[in-house]
Formats: C-alpha cells, sequence, structure tokens
RNA sequence: GGUCCGUUCGUCUAUCGGUUAGGACACCAGGUUUUCAACCUGGGAAGAGGGGUUCAACUCCCCUACGGACUGCCA
C-alpha cells in the first residue's frame, strides 16, 4: 500500500478541464471559481485546459461559450488555453512509455468480444469488470489486428487516494479494471490524457467534481506506473437542483450565461457561488480578494449543496449596493447585450449614472435596477402606468400647481425640496405620503421609483417642472 | 448488483468529544418609512434511524434507511 504524496512546497498551480459539449455548467462554474480562488490566493497559476478529446461531441462554439462564461464570471486564467486534442501524441507517447515500462500491454480484444462478455457477466449477475486475456501474453503471439493499449493494473493490494476535501479513501485494486489508455485509432482515452497534461503542466492541486473520486484511483496508477509525483487531490462534492436531485434543465438555469442573461452582477454569483460547499466561519458577504485570502481546499464541505435563489438574489443586492458606479453601468450594458436587450443611448446612460447612487441599493440584479430607473430612462411626455394614473388622480390639481409654482424659486438640493414638500404637505392637511405618490406619477408615470428628492435631483429643475406641467395639463 | 462518497433549522452553513447547537437566506410578528429596496427588534425552526465506545458524542466506530457518483476504446 502507497499513500501519495502531496506537494506542499512547490508553488501552486491549478487548472480547470471542462469538456466543450455544451455551454459552461452552474457546477463548473463553481469548480472553475475554487480553482481560482485557491491559485490567486497562494500566489499560484490557474491554467485552462479544453478537455476535447472527444472528437463527436466536442465543438469549438461550446469552447467559446465556457470561455464566455468564465470570462463574465470574471475568472481570469493564465497563458495559453490548452486544447487536449491538440497534445495527442504527448499522450501516445507516454502510453508507448508504459508499454516499454512493462506497465502496460497490447489487447486485441475486439468491442464485440468485450460487450458479450460484459452481456454475459451481467445475465449470470457476475462482475463485469473485463481481464483481458492479452494481459500476459507473449508478444510472439500477437496478431496483426487493431489493438488498445491498456493499463496493467496491480491485481492485488490496495490503492489509497489522499484527498484533501474527502480523506483518506482505499479502493481494493482487484476491483479495478485494466483502463484503456489508448485507442485503437491511436487516440487517448481521458483516464490517460488528464494524468499527462496535467503532469506536464505543472498541476499540484486537482480541484474538481467528486464524480471523479473513482477515477483517481486508476488516474493514480498511471501516475506511479511513469513514476511522477502525484498531485494533491480535493474531489469536491457536487451541486444539487432545488429539490436535492441532480441538478438538470427542469430546474431551470444551468449554463452560467443564464445567469448573465438574469441580471445577477457577477461579483455577487461569485460570493454565493464560493458559498456552496465553502465556508469561512460565519462570512456570508464579501469580495473575491477576501475570498481569496480565505479559501482553502480542506475548508470545503463533503455533501452536496442545492442553489437557492433567494439567496443568491439577497447577496447580489448587497454586491450592487456596494459597487461603483461606472462599473455597474459598464456590467449593466453587457447585461443588455446578454439579455438581447436594446442598447442605450448616449443620453441614457449619462442619466444613468448620475441616478446610479439611488438605484444601486435598491436593486438586486439589472433588471430591478433598468425597471427603478424608467424615469430618468424615459423622455416627455411621461406616460403613466394605471398605478400611477390612479395616484396623479388622487390629489387635487391645484395642489399639483402649487407645487410646480414654488418649485420654480426652489433652492435644487435635498433639504431645499424637502422644506417645500413638508410645507405643501401640511398646508393642506396630506400626510406626506399622500403628496409623494402624485408627484412621483409625474416624475416617473410609475408606482415603484427612488425617492422622490432623488428623482428631482437627478433630472434636475426644469424637467422636473415640465413633467409637473404635463402631468397637470 | 458491486465499489466509493454523503446525511446539522425549509435552504446555505458553523461546530472538530463537554455550547442554552451559532450565523445567513427564507418565513412569521412588530418598528421605521414617500413607493420599492434597505434597515431595526423579536419569533418559530436542525444533528436521518438504531446500536456501540466514552464520565461525556452532532462530533469516533458499526448497522440500516435515503440520496449521489463510478462501474465505456465518454469526459
Amino acid at each position: 500500500m502507497s499513500v501519495p504524496t502531496p506537494q506542499p512546497n512547490k508553488p501552486v498551480v491549478t487548472r480547470f478541464a471542462p469538456s466543450p459539449t455544451g455551454y459552461l455548467h452552474i457546477g463548473g462554474g463553481r469548480t472553475a471559481l475554487f480553482n481560482w480562488l485557491y491559485a490567486r490566493g497562494h500566489g499560484g497559476t490557474f491554467l485552462l485546459r479544453i478537455e476535447d478529446t472527444d472528437r463527436e461531441r466536442s465543438t469549438p462554439e461550446a469552447t467559446a461559450a465556457i470561455l464566455r462564461g468564465l470570462e463574465w464570471l470574471g475568472l481570469d486564467w493564465d497563458g495559453d488555453v490548452v486544447s487536449q486534442f491538440a497534445r495527442k501524441d504527448r499522450h501516445a507517447e507516454v502510453a508507448h512509455d508504459m508499454l516499454a515500462r512493462g506497465s502496460a500491454y497490447k489487447c486485441f480484444c475486439t468491442q464485440e468480444e468485450i460487450e458479450s462478455f460484459r452481456a454475459a457477466a451481467e445475465a449470470a449477475k457476475r462482475s463485469t469488470l473485463f481481464i483481458s486475456p492479452w494481459r500476459d501474453a507473449e508478444p510472439a503471439t500477437h496478431p496483426d489486428t487493431p489493438f488498445v493499449i491498456r493499463m496493467k493494473a496491480p491485481r492485488t493490494g490496495q490503492t489509497v487516494i489522499a484527498d484533501a476535501v474527502q480523506g483518506t479513501v482505499t479502493f481494493q485494486n482487484d476491483l479495478l479494471d485494466d483502463m484503456v489508455c489508448l485507442r485503437s485509432d491511436g487516440t487517448p482515452t481521458y483516464m490517460l490524457a488528464v494524468v499527462v497534461d496535467d503532469h506536464d503542466m505543472g498541476v499540484t492541486h486537482v480541484i474538481r467534481g467528486d464524480d471523479h473520486l473513482n477515477n483517481a484511483a486508476r488516474q493514480s496508477m498511471i501516475y506511479t506506473a511513469m513514476d511522477w509525483e502525484v498531485p494533491v487531490w480535493a474531489h469536491i462534492p457536487l451541486i444539487h437542483g432545488p429539490d436535492g436531485k441532480k441538478l438538470s434543465k427542469r430546474h431551470g438555469a444551468l449554463g452560467v450565461e443564464e445567469y448573465q442573461a438574469m441580471g445577477y452582477p457577477a461579483a455577487g454569483m461569485r460570493n454565493y457561488l464560493s458559498r456552496l460547499g465553502w465556508s469561512h466561519g460565519d462570512d456570508e458577504f464579501f469580495t473575491s480578494e477576501q475570498a481569496m485570502g480565505w479559501f482553502e481546499v480542506t475548508d470545503i464541505g463533503r455533501a452536496p449543496s442545492r442553489l437557492d435563489f433567494k439567496k443568491l438574489e439577497h447577496i447580489c443586492g448587497l454586491h450592487m449596493a456596494a459597487g461603483n458606479d461606472a462599473a455597474l453601468l459598464h456590467e449593466l450594458k453587457a447585461y443588455l447585450v446578454a439579455a438581447g436587450h436594446l442598447a442605450l443611448t448616449e443620453a441614457q446612460e449619462n442619466g444613468l449614472l448620475r441616478a446610479m447612487y439611488c438605484l444601486k441599493d435598491r436593486a438586486k440584479t439589472f433588471p430591478e435596477l433598468i425597471d427603478k430607473a424608467h424615469f430618468v430612462l424615459t423622455s416627455r411626455p411621461v406616460l403613466a402606468d394605471a398605478g400611477s394614473a390612479k395616484a396623479l388622480d388622487s390629489v387635487s390639481r391645484s395642489i399639483l400647481q402649487e407645487l410646480t409654482l414654488q418649485l420654480q424659486t426652489a433652492i435644487w438640493t435635498k433639504e431645499g425640496l424637502e422644506a417645500i414638500l413638508t410645507a405643501i404637505a401640511t398646508a393642506n392637511g396630506l400626510g406626506f405620503g399622500k403628496l409623494a405618490a402624485p408627484l412621483r406619477a409625474a416624475l416617473a408615470g410609475r408606482t415603484v421609483t427612488p425617492s422622490v428628492y432623488d428623482m428631482m435631483l437627478v433630472i434636475g429643475q426644469d424637467e422636473t417642472i415640465s413633467r409637473l406641467n404635463d402631468a397637470v395639463a
């Protein structure tokens, strides 16, 4: 029994290695986030490798979608994106090296033979573990037919994985098969390719979904066969849907790009995702920089977690409020593109920027922010929706006219406006809300807006008076 | 079927053998308030079940139940 030794003293190198068969899955996004957080927090390197050895299912569109997803999340990788397929010659080289070392062998069984073996074994309720008859065959007996290169895995003893998350996990070797490393067409299998690439890329920490935990045992055999040092493994639990079942289409948004299109700010997304399966005491709201300083793989939990949109929204609201105005406008514009909405005019952008201070702390997502920004995005005449039309009728026109008159000589500050509004409200025996509602309606044509003071301050004296005149008329 | 992993409030989690089991989201009740958001106060809410070990177990061990992963010339 050999316990793999981690490599604690080397500079940290992590990687994210998705296969390009679709969009970037939300679970994959979190895996990437953990790798990024760990590398960045430890002065290390975060690499990106596209596992495109399955030529049937890999598409350039999927690769592009994955890169877009990572970019949106703000997970920047170091160096060039590595294509696994492009490294196939090196994989084949290692397979032949293992052959030469006697830790692999050529297997001439056809896929039909293996399939019928499995079918028979299953019918007889025997183990379907396939043991190739070529394992110990003399080279002289080799036929001149296609072959695969199989790992010559030890048949006795056990393989131990020292996992930073899962602890020490032991596998009995007689339950592991001689996996195929090189297919009969000379291309590598995933099992070989990951190990070779991780080794060649100098990856020190493999942080990936725990669906790979079983694979780790077999992969560690390749490391041993090649006399390579194993990385630190960290197999993290998967994310489940709100019902606790495996995340699937029926749970709604799966791709990280969908979250962008729903208008969640990326900083909030990172914060929320990092708290799924990982925690730092009671900290809930934090920046990625803080998380980098705190993040340790040993603090990752072992149980799968579920997506909770309510909490996501809450965290996003906090990040929105804490955001820089110009940066928020920038992200908002990216959201509009992602969601397929019309672009803003320059005037709208300027208005948004001026209004941002009072918009950002009342919105959790960009659609909400835009909704509340209606007063600055619209232009005269401001159309009143049903609710605000009613509010407009709730007060007599003469009061609004009096207000308009007084605003013409107002000192245009919150205090100045406040003095006028409260004076008019009390003079007419109205609660402040009774006056604010029609004013809000006149200014925005909506019932849900920032405060009336902020709106007046943002659109200015002339525009305020014009809108009031429109409403009275 | 076999192997491996998991199971603390509804949800995300803290706890690392001794706590009135803490926090956050959500929820409920109050408060603040010009709408919304935010905010303040309070409340209900948890160790899957059963056996051990121990003076003491959510924490360690075993069994069961329930979830999940793997069991491919997919990744």
